[in-house]
DNA sequence: AAAATAATTTAGCCAAGCCTAAATAACAAT
DNA sequence: ATTGTTATTTAGGCTTGGCTAAATTATTTT
């Protein structure tokens, strides 16, 4: 029935689910995510496409989309991910910018009945450690309302939802503001040219926060 | 430095450090035990006795034996395998049958942190939910000082450590007679033919154990 | 000791996933 | 429209860890 999907074409999915969120995903964009020749991601491609059932619409020169059987594997693998990580977190005590590693190995090789049992030993949670949803056991995801920090205006206020990167020095150094999940900020100023934020928030002092800041931190803005 | 171990490698080193623990492992038994062509585990011994450092002792046609090296990259993954297994069972909630498939793949994947975390969590135990002794962080393994369940004979009485088994049905069947690490026996009676032993077992009634059983349990038998 | 059997090794092959180098297609700009 | 640039694909190879079939070595039996 389904091919086996190999670790390998799983973080394939995965790609491909992120990078197509807006529209389709290039070869190139994959390649630089993957960390692999642009080369080795057309020939899996076609392979992903050839496979019975196909997991991605793929033809070439056109960027690559998932097919239904590719969403629902991809989200399998994703819900597997962000699981771990609010496990790790929650019960071993892991701090929130050395999950992603451990979780990238074990998402791979955990079982159904293992999904469930650290799902349900954790109150089955709808977020990641970072903020980000995590797939039902059905495998249906919220829809986003979060916009980017960096589209906040002096005056408005807001709450951290998702912190959006994989590198513990940044991780390290978003906890040390508290700029984390659940975070009450107040835009304070705004500078046009460098689009730099001068941010308050709750309980830290303010800051002045840059664009590759400002552009990974998303939030929900209040009414 | 030390070339990358991988997964399959880190079987044939488990397989290989179980079978030689009665002299020397061989091409057959260790195909036999991998679920692989003989043909391919010389290849493989070939490989582990090619790298640097060498891996195995192993000359055509005589066996083969771990190199110090390989006997410490054998400890580590068995110490990862049992400390899982215990870890299934004492924080997730698996029954003793099933949790050996699930250890068998996170064995090769999860971080040494990982492996520190959740042996600080069960207070570093000194044995898997089989009775088989944990290698601790220095990758020491206490002297076993016990004697087959098959072994014993009428009047005698013991205490069951450790039973040899992967297999989920055996397991179970095991748990329900109460045969499990920590009970208490007694030997009522030994039939010489078939080497059947009748058994009192505490807290369950009697009963009458082949070889098949008596031999994969590992007892101490009181002074 | 020779023959039969069993165990092991060699030889040659395959699939998965990666690579580089060369060819081609798409896109942008004059 | 032609040229240059960038993105993508093709072609050919490599490594890992399997496989089968045939050859060889070891062991047992007669």
């Amino acid at each position: 029935m389904t091919e086996s999907i190999s670790p390998s074409i799983q973080d394939y999915l995965k790609s491909i689910y992120s990078l197509s969120g807006s529209g389709e995903a290039s070869t190139n964009a994959l390649a630089l995510r993957l960390g692999v020749a642009p080369a080795s991601v057309t020939g899996m491609l076609q392979k992903l496409a050839a496979l019975r059932p196909p997991l991605v619409h793929y033809q070439k020169h056109q960027g690559v989309t998932l097919t239904a059987a590719g969403e629902k594997a991809a989200l399998e693998v994703i819900r597997h991910h962000r699981l771990l990580e609010a496990y790790l977190v929650e019960s071993l005590g892991y701090s929130w910018d050395a999950v992603h590693e451990e979780a990238c190995r074990l998402e791979h090789v955990i079982s159904e009945d293992f999904e469930q049992r650290i799902a349900e030993s954790l109150g089955h949670p709808e977020r990641d450690p970072h903020g980000d949803p995590i797939p039902s056991a059905n495998l249906s995801l919220p829809h986003d309302i979060s916009s980017k920090l960096g589209e906040m205006r002096p005056g408005q206020s807001a709450v951290v939802q998702r912190v959006r990167s994989d590198d513990p020095a940044l991780l390290r150094h978003l906890g040390a503001l508290g700029l984390i999940p659940g975070a009450q900020v107040r835009a304070l100023e705004h500078s046009p040219f460098d689009d730099n934020l001068t941010l308050e928030i709750a309980s830290h002092g303010p800051v002045v926060l840059g664009p590759a800041i400002t552009l990974n931190v998303f939030v929900e803005v209040a009414p």
